[in-house]
DNA sequence: GCGAAATGTGGACACCGTCAACATGGAGCT
DNA sequence: AGCTCCATGTTGACGGTGTCCACATTTCGC
């Protein structure tokens, strides 16, 4: 079997695969942004990755594990995805604007995945129960929400709920949406609903209300 | 075969089966409840409903179809526990109290049986692209908006963000909690970060923030 | 170099969704 | 009545899946 090279030079085929872990996790991750969470399977990742099915479970106890993994990638391209929108923010002039700013970009990242990837986004959260390991999606919120305490936008008693409130705000937004309980909007349309949410969080739900004590 | 009845008392097992459809969907609604959506199997369906595996396919075109109307049974039972919270919900004197005592129960209802009944409220949102018809789980979130409408607690123009948003928070929140994503709470903490997120909302992000300032 | 551990293979089993062909009984027409 | 037609239920089969087992191969530690 050596002999045969099919594209170009030869891709280092060595002894067993070598990277037989990754490469069903890539392959995997494929299908599903293809066709959503549940066109993951270890038989069909296995025939892409070239080897039989059962080699898979060297690597993984069983489909739950593999889709868990899969879950975590989807979550890095998600946070890759607000990190793109963090940094292609206007900047403001006020730490308390620049804040807010910050948060609303994350959000927007947050949605606007979910709607251009919706496999990958249902992907990213399915039944999986993996901890990430790296930093996630979830912590450029808290960041972003760490800035609004720091100029005083939340105050310091409301900060939990604030936090999840964002947090849930986002993304059941993303939910909602993507299965179109919104009714038939078009795409820039959701889009502008969204941001209309989020401004509305950010003038009113965190920002000086009637008069928290604080300042 | 009509003679035959092997077990104590006959139980009107008639011609043919006469309701299979409908047995078919409650049987699959209990599967739903002890093991999630993905626990719903047109074969495990008939099985119980003691019937051969595609005589199934005489009431539901495919899976799907089974699946969708299993998630609207669910979703009817969603709004029961809502409908419940709110005929248990203190009376208030003013009217704008009254409505935020509506919306409240209402987003209390919803998240609690999202983490009294975890299979049945994945069951209610799975895939299926079903429309409800009778009056779903969200027209009493709708209700309760419009009565915050009226008592101008919501500026008109915007209503709509403002009715996505309590929407989004409160399905957010019951996901989010759900897949335990707030921490390690005991069930508790969980409700009472519930009520903190909902107030917050009520107080800051409905009630009257300062006028909106249009660019 | 050799044995052990890691990795990949093949076959089998029990499920599953779905199709096609056949059986059965009730509803409705004459 | 008798008759047909159609809705419903049954049997059997096909291809797909996850997963277990026993076996083959390769690599690594000594």
């Amino acid at each position: 079997m050596a002999a045969n090279s099919p594209e170009g030079d030869e891709v280092e085929r060595p002894y067993h695969h070598g990277q037989l872990r990754e490469a069903l996790i890539a392959v995997s991750l494929e299908r599903a942004e293809e066709g959503g969470p549940e066109a993951i399977s270890i038989r069909d990742a296995a025939r892409r990755a070239g080897v039989a099915a059962n080699a898979a479970y060297r690597h993984f106890e069983d489909l739950n594990h593999l889709r868990a993994e899969v879950a975590l990638r989807a979550r890095a391209r998600l946070r890759e995805a607000m990190q793109a929108e963090l940094e292609a923010r206007p900047r403001r002039r006020t730490e308390a604007a620049r804040a807010k700013e910050q948060l609303s970009a994350v959000g927007r990242g947050y949605i606007r995945f979910a709607l251009q990837s919706p496999n990958l986004f249902r992907s990213a959260w399915m039944d999986c129960s993996m901890p990430d390991t790296e930093p996630s999606a979830w912590s450029l919120l808290l960041e972003a929400l760490n800035g609004c305490a720091a100029a005083g936008l939340i105050p310091s008693n409301e900060r939990e709920a604030a936090s999840a409130a964002a947090w849930s705000l986002v993304h059941g937004f993303a939910e909602l949406a993507l299965r179109g309980l919104f009714g038939p909007h078009d795409e820039a349309s959701i889009d502008r609903l969204g941001s209309k949410v989020l401004a509305l969080f950010l003038t009113n739900g965190t920002a000086a209300g009637p008069s928290p004590r604080r300042r």
